[in-house]
DNA sequence: TGACATAGTGTAGTTTAAACACTATATCTT
DNA sequence: AAGATATAGTGTTTAAACTACACTATGTCA
């Protein structure tokens, strides 16, 4: 089977920089290539829409695939599609990306023969094609996100503390944020509901737990907020 | 000549929402389609990437040629590639919004067949394909961008007063703001210089001229603005 | 010269942001 | 059991930004 054109037509592939926290690092899940070119190095994760689905559906597609990935959050990002940013023939990438719970996902099962793995965003090996670009517009994306909406859903697990969201943000926006003004500030978007728990088997004094209240959280992310902090 | 390709592909377009600003409206530059379908109903200027340019030399190149518009800020809005959005077959398009300075182009010749008209974004004709979302999507964008980066070079004439570019700011967010604090916030900002000149022609006391100092507008725009205005 | 139309200007009250350090409570060690 | 240790949790003061608000100035036109 073969499909004739008038006229040349790029191919049009998603990719999707997926991103995960853990206690130090914010990560990415990258893929190790199989096939040329670029045969064993890492790349994001995506490949070729179909003609049936979404772009969005496409994305959902190769994270399961390639990464065993379902239910996440994904959000369109960029579309790249520079003459010769694929070696082999013209390639438009929808690149979209994607925020998950990394402690869900701590054991990667790749449902296909390829490597699946985390790594740190200051500790990135060398990436195929212009996957390097695209890294960085999702991280000044993610970056700018932040500030006015929350995205701490995505990223956390159900149950937190307060230091757990802090150090969030903190590694997000790369900088030191003052605890107190943090606190109050959080605090005072009222999309936080206190827990009658602690964290559980730590050398110090325990942390009260909370968790985002789904309804005002939903509503701030459509309203927008302001966290200049 | 004829390209065959062993799986489908989708058809790859460009679309552009190129806003102009008049002293009572927003408007959208649109064509009018000579060909099926939707022959004689408007739509957003645009058309086929071709194979050796950038998606933004494609859109460039579309306005140009549909439009007659040249050296127009351009930025990529959004990829929309839902199947069925036309009704032929797949087309995934990549849409850009652009900003233009509508007294330039008052006179608008269109260098194909087609006709070209601005409308005003609260009175527009019904759109052809999935236009009309791309064009909400373009407006929410410009009601954002506008919050965190100055965009008055692109929609202003070279000197304006300080009412028109109040008037601008109201109508991109359709609602009205203090003259006093207006004033006050962008002499703040330090990006205009003032001239030694006022308007002409006017049936009143006239208004002080001013120009957007390049350096610092263009600085800004990298740095981002807080215009909560 | 008076009516008119828009330009241009300041202040007080309120809210938000920023800087900053100590006490509380749990575990672990000896 | 007591002290060391590690992190949790908490308020105040100052500065900056935002908001609301009304009158005078200056030009044209009749």
């Amino acid at each position: 089977m073969a499909y004739t054109y008038q006229y040349a037509r790029p191919a049009v592939t998603v990719d999707c920089v997926v991103f995960g926290l853990d206690d130090q690092d914010l990560k990415v899940l990258l893929i190790q290539r199989d096939n040329e070119p670029f045969a064993g190095r890492w790349a994001l994760p995506g490949g070729f829409v179909k003609m049936d689905e979404t772009l969005e559906e496409s994305a959902l597609r190769e994270l399961r695939e390639e990464t065993g990935l379902t239910k996440v959050f994904l959000e369109q990002l960029y579309t790249f599609g520079n003459p010769g940013r694929d070696p082999r023939e013209r390639v438009v990438t929808v690149a979209y990306y994607a925020l998950v719970k990394l402690l869900d996902h701590k054991v990667q099962a790749a449902t296909d023969a390829r490597e699946a793995a985390w790594f740190a965003v200051d500790d990135m090996p060398k990436l195929c094609f212009d996957h390097e670009t695209i890294l960085d517009t999702a991280l000044k994306r993610l970056q700018g996100k932040v500030r006015y909406q929350p995205i701490g859903f995505e990223l956390l697990p159900p149950k937190f503390s307060l230091t757990q969201l802090q150090r969030m943000y903190e590694i997000i926006l790369e900088r030191p944020l003052d605890k107190r003004n943090f606190r109050k500030k959080v605090i005072s978007l009222d999309i936080l509901d206190e827990l009658d728990e602690v964290e559980q088997d730590v050398a110090h004094r325990a942390a009260r737990l909370y968790r985002f209240n789904e309804r005002k959280y939903r509503q701030m992310t459509k309203d927008g907020i302001n966290f200049e902090i």
